[in-house]
DNA sequence: GCAACATATGAGCGTGTGCTCATACGTTCA
DNA sequence: TGAACGTATGAGCACACGCTCATATGTTGC
């Protein structure tokens, strides 16, 4: 091992509640389809079949990840006859997607 | 299906390619041990063997995950000696990285 | 009430992922 | 040169994850 102290460095380090809130928080925004459904929620409120179709998903797969992204509290829903519209509920996750994007849209070209 | 139109909406969804790097981008910092990493090399250039010391973890562990970050060009190294040094080669991760971590923590008291 | 539609959800399957273990490669120093 | 140290890497395993399929639940209009 490095024999230069490294304590230092171990005592500033995120606390462990941090760390997973974070790596929680970027793992869902790691997935194309929740990409896909959170990009067509932010622009506007969606029933799921119109999600289904437009992203050329099966209504059960959306639907399985609405659920995730509603247990997160990332998105939510309100009903409106036979739909059930959802849209975005978290501008912090809204604002991290768009930074997101502006950087690998930046790096696109180096 | 819903009856309202949704062409509009379809049309200015998010390219595949954006979906795709936004997506990876943050797959990469969903991972606790990566963010762990991360926030060290962060704060200060480390080789390996403190790195795996520091976290509490193997160091092949920290290898592979290295060798991830290496391969996306999140992280960098030189060798020096025995040692091998990585520090964070991203401005932009960085960057949305603490974008991330404001974010979790603002969230912690509703 | 009962089709037809819209959504939710559990089970199961194939794949990806993060770790360990063993081992190879590289460097230093005696 | 060879032992000790530091790092990289492939194989393999346990588990997580995202999908499909089947089915349950909820709503509307006839």
């Amino acid at each position: 091992m490095s024999t230069r102290s490294y304590v230092a460095l171990k005592e500033r380090l995120l606390d462990d509640r941090s760390v997973a809130a974070l790596a929680e928080t970027f793992k869902v925004l790691g997935d194309p389809t929740r990409v896909r459904i959170l990009d067509a929620l932010a622009r506007e409120e969606t029933p799921v079949c119109d999600l289904a179709d437009v992203l050329g998903l099966s209504q059960s797969a959306v639907s399985h990840q609405l659920r995730l992204l509603r247990n997160m509290r990332l998105v939510r829903s309100r009903r409106d006859g036979r739909h059930i519209y959802y849209v975005l509920d978290d501008d912090h996750i809204a604002r991290l997607f768009k930074q997101g994007l502006e950087h690998v849209q930046e790096r696109r070209e180096p």
